[in-house]
DNA sequence: AAGAGGATTGAA
DNA sequence: TCAATCCTCTTG
Protein backbone atom coordinates (compact mmCIF):
# COMPACT_ATOMS: atom_id res chain seq x y z
CA UNK A 1 0.00 0.00 0.00
CA UNK A 2 1.22 3.44 -1.12
CA UNK A 3 1.89 6.34 1.38
CA UNK A 4 0.34 9.11 0.48
CA UNK A 5 2.37 12.27 -1.66
CA UNK A 6 1.79 15.69 -0.67
CA UNK A 7 -0.57 16.17 -3.36
CA UNK A 8 -2.97 14.56 -0.82
CA UNK A 9 -2.60 18.12 1.49
CA UNK A 10 -3.19 20.38 -1.21
CA UNK A 11 -7.03 20.17 -1.32
CA UNK A 12 -9.54 21.87 0.63
CA UNK A 13 -8.48 21.14 4.48
CA UNK A 14 -12.51 19.54 5.28
CA UNK A 15 -11.98 17.37 2.23
CA UNK A 16 -8.48 16.31 3.49
CA UNK A 17 -9.48 16.05 7.14
CA UNK A 18 -12.42 13.42 5.69
CA UNK A 19 -10.14 11.55 4.12
CA UNK A 20 -7.73 11.30 6.50
CA UNK A 21 -10.15 8.76 8.24
CA UNK A 22 -9.25 5.46 7.00
CA UNK A 23 -5.41 5.47 6.07
CA UNK A 24 -2.88 4.59 8.27
CA UNK A 25 -0.48 6.83 10.56
CA UNK A 26 2.80 4.75 10.81
CA UNK A 27 5.50 6.07 13.17
CA UNK A 28 8.70 3.86 14.04
CA UNK A 29 7.59 0.71 14.26
CA UNK A 30 3.80 1.51 15.82
CA UNK A 31 0.43 2.08 13.79
CA UNK A 32 -2.92 2.92 13.52
CA UNK A 33 -6.34 3.12 11.15
CA UNK A 34 -6.48 7.20 11.88
CA UNK A 35 -10.53 6.97 12.90
CA UNK A 36 -11.15 10.65 13.97
CA UNK A 37 -9.61 14.47 13.00
CA UNK A 38 -10.71 17.89 13.49
CA UNK A 39 -10.41 20.44 10.50
CA UNK A 40 -8.75 24.00 11.54
CA UNK A 41 -8.94 26.63 9.21
CA UNK A 42 -6.19 29.10 9.14
CA UNK A 43 -8.98 32.08 7.72
CA UNK A 44 -12.04 32.34 9.03
CA UNK A 45 -11.87 29.83 11.71
CA UNK A 46 -11.37 31.66 15.41
CA UNK A 47 -10.54 28.14 17.00
CA UNK A 48 -7.65 27.81 14.52
CA UNK A 49 -3.98 28.55 16.16
CA UNK A 50 -3.52 30.69 13.37
CA UNK A 51 -5.90 33.02 14.72
CA UNK A 52 -4.05 33.53 17.67
CA UNK A 53 -0.46 32.51 17.50
CA UNK A 54 2.07 34.71 15.35
CA UNK A 55 4.13 31.35 15.00
CA UNK A 56 1.01 28.98 13.99
CA UNK A 57 0.63 31.84 10.99
CA UNK A 58 4.50 31.83 10.41
CA UNK A 59 4.83 28.07 10.38
CA UNK A 60 1.64 27.83 7.62
CA UNK A 61 3.91 30.28 5.77
CA UNK A 62 7.18 28.16 5.93
CA UNK A 63 6.28 24.38 5.59
CA UNK A 64 5.36 22.30 3.48
CA UNK A 65 2.21 20.47 3.16
CA UNK A 66 1.76 17.25 5.00
CA UNK A 67 3.98 18.42 7.54
CA UNK A 68 3.44 18.09 11.15
CA UNK A 69 2.41 20.58 13.53
CA UNK A 70 3.24 19.28 16.90
CA UNK A 71 2.16 21.11 19.82
CA UNK A 72 2.00 20.68 24.11
CA UNK A 73 -1.04 21.61 25.59
CA UNK A 74 -2.68 22.23 29.32
CA UNK A 75 1.10 21.61 30.19
CA UNK A 76 0.63 17.68 29.63
CA UNK A 77 0.76 16.56 26.83
CA UNK A 78 1.49 17.01 22.90
CA UNK A 79 -1.03 16.89 19.71
CA UNK A 80 -0.42 15.79 16.39
CA UNK A 81 -1.40 18.14 13.93
CA UNK A 82 -0.77 17.97 9.44
CA UNK A 83 -0.50 20.88 7.46
CA UNK A 84 -2.47 21.76 4.77
CA UNK A 85 -2.01 24.21 1.93
CA UNK A 86 -1.61 24.54 -1.86
CA UNK A 87 -5.32 23.85 -2.15
CA UNK A 88 -9.04 25.47 -1.65
CA UNK A 89 -8.85 25.94 2.04
CA UNK A 90 -5.80 25.80 3.87
CA UNK A 91 -5.45 24.80 7.64
CA UNK A 92 -4.40 22.43 9.98
CA UNK A 93 -5.76 18.78 10.57
CA UNK A 94 -5.69 17.96 14.17
CA UNK A 95 -5.46 14.05 14.15
CA UNK A 96 -7.82 12.58 17.46
CA UNK A 97 -8.12 8.97 17.44
CA UNK A 98 -6.51 5.73 16.07
CA UNK A 99 -7.27 1.92 15.57
CA UNK A 100 -4.08 0.50 16.71
CA UNK A 101 -2.65 -1.59 14.50
CA UNK A 102 1.34 -2.65 14.92
CA UNK A 103 3.30 -2.25 17.94
CA UNK A 104 0.77 -2.28 20.25
CA UNK A 105 3.08 -3.76 22.84
CA UNK A 106 4.90 -0.62 22.41
CA UNK A 107 2.15 1.50 22.61
CA UNK A 108 1.16 -0.12 26.02
CA UNK A 109 4.12 0.47 27.63
CA UNK A 110 4.35 4.18 26.66
CA UNK A 111 0.35 4.38 27.79
CA UNK A 112 0.80 2.49 30.88
CA UNK A 113 -2.94 0.12 30.10
CA UNK A 114 -3.97 -2.93 29.01
CA UNK A 115 -7.17 -2.08 27.13
CA UNK A 116 -6.86 -1.50 23.24
CA UNK A 117 -9.50 1.28 23.60
CA UNK A 118 -7.34 3.22 25.96
CA UNK A 119 -4.11 3.64 24.01
CA UNK A 120 -5.27 5.93 21.15
CA UNK A 121 -8.67 7.50 21.62
CA UNK A 122 -8.10 10.51 22.29
CA UNK A 123 -5.34 13.40 20.39
CA UNK A 124 -3.03 13.35 23.64
CA UNK A 125 -2.95 9.48 24.23
CA UNK A 126 -2.11 8.96 20.49
CA UNK A 127 0.73 11.46 20.38
CA UNK A 128 2.04 9.37 23.83
CA UNK A 129 0.92 5.91 22.90
CA UNK A 130 3.19 6.80 19.61
CA UNK A 131 6.15 9.14 21.11
CA UNK A 132 5.40 11.65 19.36
CA UNK A 133 6.34 15.04 20.76
CA UNK A 134 7.76 18.28 20.27
CA UNK A 135 11.18 16.99 18.24
CA UNK A 136 8.68 15.84 15.47
CA UNK A 137 7.44 19.55 14.99
CA UNK A 138 8.12 20.65 11.29
CA UNK A 139 8.77 16.98 10.36
CA UNK A 140 7.64 15.91 6.80
CA UNK A 141 4.50 13.65 6.59
CA UNK A 142 4.19 13.54 3.23
CA UNK A 143 6.16 12.08 -0.03
CA UNK A 144 10.51 12.26 0.47
CA UNK A 145 12.04 13.81 3.53
CA UNK A 146 10.31 11.93 5.88
CA UNK A 147 11.53 10.79 8.97
CA UNK A 148 12.50 7.06 9.04
CA UNK A 149 9.67 4.63 9.03
CA UNK A 150 6.87 7.60 9.54
CA UNK A 151 3.90 8.13 6.82
CA UNK A 152 0.46 8.03 5.92
CA UNK A 153 -0.33 4.95 3.95
CA UNK A 154 -3.48 4.80 1.63
CA UNK A 155 -6.72 3.39 3.16
CA UNK A 156 -6.68 -0.41 3.29
CA UNK A 157 -10.12 -0.60 3.17
CA UNK A 158 -13.08 2.40 3.23
CA UNK A 159 -14.34 3.25 6.27
CA UNK A 160 -18.15 4.95 6.78
CA UNK A 161 -17.25 8.54 7.88
CA UNK A 162 -19.77 11.07 10.08
CA UNK A 163 -19.70 14.78 10.51
CA UNK A 164 -20.09 16.15 14.25
CA UNK A 165 -18.63 19.58 16.05
CA UNK A 166 -15.69 19.71 17.17
CA UNK A 167 -14.24 18.77 20.70
CA UNK A 168 -13.36 20.69 23.86
CA UNK A 169 -12.73 24.35 22.36
CA UNK A 170 -14.62 27.05 22.88
CA UNK A 171 -14.17 29.23 19.92
CA UNK A 172 -16.32 28.64 16.83
CA UNK A 173 -17.94 25.71 19.11
CA UNK A 174 -20.66 24.45 16.44
CA UNK A 175 -18.95 24.13 13.36
CA UNK A 176 -19.45 20.75 12.21
CA UNK A 177 -15.98 19.96 11.18
CA UNK A 178 -14.96 16.88 13.09
CA UNK A 179 -14.83 13.78 11.33
CA UNK A 180 -14.84 10.52 12.56
CA UNK A 181 -15.82 6.55 12.08
CA UNK A 182 -19.23 6.39 13.80
CA UNK A 183 -18.88 2.68 14.23
CA UNK A 184 -15.53 2.32 15.84
CA UNK A 185 -14.70 2.14 19.68
CA UNK A 186 -11.31 3.66 19.12
CA UNK A 187 -13.20 7.31 18.63
CA UNK A 188 -12.89 9.98 21.47
CA UNK A 189 -16.27 11.04 21.96
CA UNK A 190 -19.01 8.77 20.14
CA UNK A 191 -20.97 10.86 17.21
CA UNK A 192 -23.44 12.92 19.12
CA UNK A 193 -21.89 12.94 22.37
CA UNK A 194 -19.69 16.72 22.20
CA UNK A 195 -20.74 18.22 24.98
CA UNK A 196 -21.33 22.15 24.41
CA UNK A 197 -18.83 24.43 26.17
CA UNK A 198 -20.25 26.32 29.21
C1' DA B 1 7.90 40.66 34.70
C1' DA B 2 3.52 38.72 35.30
C1' DG B 3 -0.95 36.79 34.17
C1' DA B 4 -4.49 34.57 31.42
C1' DG B 5 -5.97 30.86 28.73
C1' DG B 6 -5.75 26.50 26.44
C1' DA B 7 -7.67 21.47 20.22
C1' DT B 8 -6.60 16.90 27.57
C1' DT B 9 -6.61 13.30 30.68
C1' DG B 10 -7.42 10.41 34.72
C1' DA B 11 -8.63 10.17 39.33
C1' DA B 12 -11.91 11.74 43.18
C1' DT C 1 -15.99 17.77 39.31
C1' DC C 2 -11.21 18.99 39.53
C1' DA C 3 -6.20 19.19 39.57
C1' DA C 4 -1.90 18.56 37.03
C1' DT C 5 1.39 21.48 34.52
C1' DC C 6 3.73 24.68 30.99
C1' DC C 7 3.90 27.07 26.60
C1' DT C 8 2.53 31.18 23.80
C1' DC C 9 0.98 35.58 23.66
C1' DT C 10 -0.42 40.01 25.64
C1' DT C 11 0.05 43.74 28.76
C1' DG C 12 2.55 46.75 31.97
Amino acid sequence: MAFLGSDFFERDVLVVARDLVGTELVWQGCSGVIVETEAYAAEGDPACHTASRPSARDFMQRQAPGAAYVYFNYGMYWLFNLLVKGGGREGLILVRALEPRRGVAAMRERRGRDRLEDLCSGPGKLAMALGIAGAHHGAALAGHGRPAGCGLREAPAALIVAADVRVGIRQAAEYPWRFLAPDSPHVSVPLGRVRPPR
